[in-house]
DNA sequence: TATAATTCCGAACGTATGTTCTTGTCAATA
DNA sequence: TATTGACAAGAACATACGTTCGGAATTATA
């Protein structure tokens, strides 16, 4: 099978592409034809059938405006990237880090990132609301969302979740690995750093963002 | 004119928006009065047309899967608004606040604020970049950004940016006017509030939000 | 050149779908 | 009680729309 588009094929679908994303609703068959000036329904029908084979789109028979984009059209903004709202972090209650994100259609909450002020890969993301002031000293308040990404491991000066096993809490902290030992460094200057055995902490995740709105 | 749907009115919709979501299409007539199990059709083309002139949709005669929902979807277009960083606060320094925002095009920097995060009024908002720790007690760090709104007012409990004439500083607090003095409270509970004669301080602007970008 | 594959044409067909009409039910109001 | 308005039922109508079919034109293949 030939996998390269025909001039009118290639029309055709940009030309759905433009409808649907005018009018919310894809074609019918007689305003494709219409639209690009062809002189009979049934060309119409070969080359939808022809662009169902070269999979581009889907189509439903005997369904008016039955015509599905295989891509699903940029109905989301360009480069926008969707950040799920796993979870809550409650004081001293352990960060939950999802192995796996379920379906898109459980996350309550997203937020939609745009890269004009906060620029991220879009992989392994995933978001917490904050409940009280256990984070005080990582700047990070009540209400809060913080933005993370999953990984287990940290260069020096990466803010941090850590897991100290001995105190059973989970912490936001700068990551220092000292050799025998790993500093761990508030955001706020005026706090002192704690130190930590490297056997009794465990990396959950790094810190890439903080979003806090307080009025409107 | 009765502007409340009936409980048809609303399943109807909230089917309409279902279905668009899931097919890239709306539903025709018969679909949403199977669906719902509707008796006839009538009844379905009756609500429809309540719908729209409560404007929840409109409908284009003739033409199948005519609906168009007035609220253009959950695709969130162009609903982001541009906020202009107008410059920096530094530790001390007075916080600028522009008079008249100037043309769009001059400012260099914008954060694209999406209301799936952030739910705002775009008018009035600017954004200044943090430079040093003058805010920590406000869990604003250096390089932070804060999103305000133009405002010389303010309720009781929000953030705002005053001036206190007797120490020509500016700072962040949540504010409370106790008649005879105005309490400012630092965000950080940990904290003392300072108090303040009313004739000595100045709102600048309002506290609506704060963004952190850490690493990437 | 002959042959086949691809693409296009025009018309017709069947049904999916929007619309209309008449009648009926029910609750609120006077 | 009578009246009115909102809402629903069912049937019928008109047409928008997907589909099919015989055949022609065009392009590729040998």
């Amino acid at each position: 099978m030939n996998k390269t588009l025909s001039p009118r094929q290639k029309e055709i679908l940009r030309y759905i592409r433009e409808f649907s994303a005018e009018h919310g609703r894809p074609p019918t068959v007689r305003e494709i034809q219409k639209a690009l000036e062809i002189s009979s329904t049934s060309v119409v029908d070969y080359n939808l059938n022809q662009l169902v084979e070269k999979g581009e789109l889907r189509r439903n028979r005997n369904i008016s405006r039955g015509i599905e984009l295989t891509e699903p059209a940029p109905s989301l903004r360009d480069d926008t990237i969707s950040v799920p709202i796993v979870g809550t972090i409650a004081a001293g209650a352990p960060i939950e880090v999802p192995e796996s994100l379920p379906d898109p259609h459980v996350w309550g909450d997203t937020v939609d990132l745009n890269p004009s002020f906060m620029d991220l890969r879009g992989d392994g993301l995933f978001a917490l609301r904050v409940k009280g002031y256990s984070m005080v000293d990582a700047l990070i308040g009540d209400g809060d969302i913080v933005l993370m990404r999953h990984q287990e491991t940290a260069e020096n000066g990466e803010t941090v979740a850590v897991w100290i096993e001995s105190e059973r809490t989970t912490t936001l902290k700068k990551f220092y690995n000292e050799g025998s030992r790993v500093r761990l460094q508030p955001a706020n200057v005026t706090m002192q750093p704690i130190y930590a055995d490297p056997t009794d902490v465990a990396i959950q995740g790094k810190l890439v963002g903080v979003i806090r709105q307080l009025g409107r």
